[in-house]
DNA sequence: TATAGGCACGTGGAGCCCTGTCT
DNA sequence: AGACAGGGCTCCACGTGCCT
């Protein structure tokens, strides 16, 4: 018998994962631990699920053990009591001996006569785990253990077991990890990447201690990904970032290595890199991050390449470098210009390595948050990301886990849109309802499980729709806003004690973000038809009282003596006298208890006739322009700049014919064919397959010829192309913009349907119609 | 492995009417 | 005079990206 030494270490939890070892699932905590990485494994934990029982649990219990006896498996009841959507439930807690089988246990018990269902077989187990024991990523933990006795073959400092739960410590702060960029350069002959087919050329890594290094082809890829995967192995790094590339390059790289009958063995556990929940590329015992997934989220951004991603992130980015498109790459590589395409690579990898660096912060305190592994909350959409929250905050209040279900989508009616005052407003004010919506719900408890269709005293009855909830206790969500609600307060009175260049300030800093996204996704959440807490009578009230806040503002904006210009959900645009909108901000905050604010103020202020659409000069100076072509990522570079300018100059200079002017300049331009290719580029996204559209569409013709060239556009790829002269519908005229060889841009098309009807649709107000801007 | 609904607007395509031409 | 092809027009569905 080996000497058993407890001992108590502090961790900071990187990865987590679970597997089935010497007949027992075990859990593996990946932790950095005084700069070493260590493994505690945990082989006391147990699977379990719940059956609702209608009963009482002596009656069905005889029924279970003689069903449960037809199998193998041990297992152990437990009656307990819970709730269900609120309602207090009997239940009996199902523990089993292994994950990979508990499903087909709950679905056979749950057909016992007294049963009502199931629930919590589909959680997953190490997020069971993460749920039961409070245990979080990117956050600190301590934990007794002892020296592994059967450890498994590993790359750790380490290898410990766990002595009972690790305990999690109320500290900030992440140590020093080691993070490493990549970016890879596949060769494609003629045409694009078919994954694993041709060579890799250059596997550019870049990491904060190291620097850069680069692998590239001589005869052939073998010794490039060797020396990659040597490379991993030998800095070991606990974050390994790239872009895009949860979209086949670490397909490309594993068959390459197969090719080759080599192993891709990147990560802690000797084994591959293995497609994962939220589809992306998990990597045992380090975070795998694909940022493309962060640069999705950002609505700013028109096209997510990562030139356009660093750029906004406040990166140095080297034009000449990141211009160059994917589709030339291989073509470069292959006529020689071999410098070109390192250069190219290795700056990538460094741009990578960088916004890696700018988000890490964001990252953590959203890992730690949300409680999702830090490469799963980066992989994780809002949605998801939201009901892990959920989940571990139902755990706490004794509320049992709902059920993924599938269930047809069902709309109902949402905010209230106002027709605007169409013309030039000189002074407008906007007031609007701070995070309107999670402090209705808070309000009025709002909420799936104080939802109720008898008819009761004490209700919140919801105008237009009447859907009654009670007022206490308070509902699962309103506890779960307060609860956020409350952490964001502490971290603002955190932060006013803090010099904003401390570590501690970005790290409160960026909880405080995280909470915030966390509570304004709530709603939506809720009347997401996926969501496991899906309620739409919840999304639909909420909505409702909103609708009745906005109206009411209104009718007090007017008994205060001010005219609403326009108003959208949850904002309403007046007349900017300080007095009388001070008095319906009192006004607004006494009678509908939420509060309202000053948002911001307009010197000008031009409608078009539509919503959601209009621009304007703040007080500030700038030029605000909303929901105009100007902002749009699939209007052509001319019309959007076109646009841009001749607002300038109508708010700023008022001057009509300078504008006109200006804009049949642009329109001569264009005709002449003197404006950059670049310019033309009209960008739509693939929002499915090709073959699935239903009518004939540009962006889709010019996917298909980028598929007949050999690339292959994902859904949710973003197509670029450039309209060509030539005869019939448009969607026969268009070509992808890297392949516009032979073919001549139309530049009638671009004057007559880019440029003059962006103008137009804000020269219209003074009656400059088309004909005029064209003539 | 989709947070919600409201909205504008370009494009394609179906359907209708009109008109000119052929039988 | 009637049949019919084809052009022009209207209207609507599809599709996308924006706003809050």
């Amino acid at each position: 018998m080996p000497r058993i030494k407890a001992s108590r270490v502090k961790f900071w939890l990187l990865d987590i994962n679970f597997e089935m070892r010497l007949g027992t699932p075990e859990i593996w905590l990946w932790g950095i631990c005084n700069g070493e990485r260590v493994l505690l494994l945990e082989r006391e934990f147990k699977p379990y699920f719940y059956l609702v029982i209608s009963d009482e649990p002596g009656s069905v219990l005889p029924a279970l053990r003689s069903e449960s006896l037809k199998t193998k498996e041990p297992v152990e009841f437990q009656s307990v009591e819970r709730n269900f959507f609120g309602r207090p439930v009997k239940a009996i807690k199902v523990i089993c001996s292994n994950p990979e089988t508990m499903g087909n246990l709950a679905q056979r018990l749950s057909k016992v006569k007294g049963i009502e269902r199931s629930l919590e077989e589909d959680i997953r187990f190490s997020t069971r785990y993460v749920i039961d024991t409070g245990v979080t990523p990117c956050s600190w933990h301590v934990a007794n253990v002892r020296r592994a006795d059967n450890p498994p073959r590993v790359i750790a400092d380490e290898v410990y077991s766990l002595v009972g739960p690790p305990e999690k410590l109320d500290e900030a702060g992440f140590p020093r990890l080691r993070v490493m960029s990549f970016h890879v350069v596949p060769l494609g002959g003629s045409g694009g990447p078919q994954p694993g087919k041709d060579p890799v050329a250059v596997i550019s890594v870049n990491n904060s201690r190291k620097g850069p290094r680069q692998f590239y082809m001589g005869d052939g890829d073998r010794e490039v990904l060797i020396s990659f995967i040597e490379y991993v192995k030998g800095y070991d790094p606990d974050i390994i970032v790239g872009y895009g590339v949860n979209q086949g390059i670490w397909q490309v790289l594993m068959n390459r290595a197969k090719h080759h009958g080599l192993k891709l063995a990147v990560d802690r556990a000797s084994s591959e890199p293995h497609t994962s929940l939220y589809g992306h590329t998990s990597i045992t015992g380090r975070a795998g991050l694909d940022l493309l997934d962060m640069a999705k989220e950002i609505p700013s951004l028109d096209v997510e390449r990562l030139d356009n991603f660093a750029r906004y992130l406040g990166l140095n980015v080297k034009g000449e470098l990141m211009d160059l498109e994917e589709t030339d790459i291989s073509d470069l590589w292959a006529s020689g210009d071999k410098q070109l395409v390192l250069k190219y690579a290795a700056h990538n990898a460094q741009i990578i390595a960088e916004a890696a660096e700018s988000l890490l912060v964001l990252l953590t305190q959203f890992s730690d948050l949300v409680k999702l592994p830090l490469d799963h909350v980066v992989a994780a959409a809002v949605g998801f990301r939201v009901e892990s929250y959920l989940m571990a905050f139902a755990h706490r209040a004794g509320e049992l886990i709902p059920k993924r279900i599938s269930r047809d989508y069902a709309p109902y009616a949402g905010g209230l849109v106002l027709n605007p005052k169409p013309g030039m407003h000189k002074d407008i004010a906007v007031i609007d309802f701070r995070s309107m919506y999670p402090n209705l719900m808070i309000k009025y408890n709002i909420s799936p499980d104080t939802y109720t269709e008898e008819p009761a005293k004490d209700l919140n009855v919801a105008p237009e729709v009447g859907y009654g909830f009670r007022k206490s206790p308070d509902g699962f969500y309103k506890q779960a806003l307060k609860s956020l609600v409350a952490a964001r307060g502490d971290l603002a009175t955190k932060l006013k004690g803090l010099s904003p260049r401390t570590t501690e300030y970005r790290l409160f800093e960026a909880r405080q973000r995280a909470i915030k996204i966390i509570t304004n996704a709530m709603y939506g959440y809720c009347g997401w038809v996926g969501a496991r807490w899906y309620a739409k009578s919840v999304a639909e009230a909420t909505a409702a009282w909103g609708r009745s806040v906005i109206l009411r503002s209104i009718e007090l904006a007017k008994s205060a003596g001010l005219e609403v210009m326009y108003g959208d959900t949850d904002s309403i645009f007046l007349r900017n006298d300080p007095v009388k909108v001070a008095k319906v901000l009192k006004a607004v905050g006494e009678e509908i208890g939420l509060e309202a604010r000053p948002e911001k103020v307009y010197k000008k202020l031009m409608f078009t006739e539509a919503k959601k659409r209009y621009c304007g000069l703040l007080s500030t100076g700038e030029i605000d322009i909303v929901g105009l072509e100007a902002i749009r990522g699939d209007w052509a570079g001319v019309a959007k700049k076109a646009q841009k300018k001749l607002i300038e100059i109508i708010l700023r200079e008022e001057d009509v014919e300078k504008a006109t002017a200006f804009v049949r300049q642009c329109v001569a331009q264009v005709l002449k064919g003197d404006v950059p290719k670049r310019d033309l580029v009209i960008w739509k996204t693939l929002t499915k397959p090709a073959e699935e559209y239903e009518v004939k569409a540009p962006h889709v013709e010019a996917a298909k010829i980028m598929k007949e060239k050999g690339w292959q556009p994902n859904v949710g790829d973003k197509i670029g192309y450039i309209v060509v002269k030539g005869d019939g519908k448009l969607y026969q005229r268009v070509r992808p913009f890297a392949f516009m060889e032979g073919f001549e841009p139309d530049y009638r098309y671009y004057a007559e349907k880019q440029v003059v009807p962006a103008a137009a649709r804000v020269l219209s107000i003074y009656k400059v119609d088309e004909s005029a801007l064209l003539a």
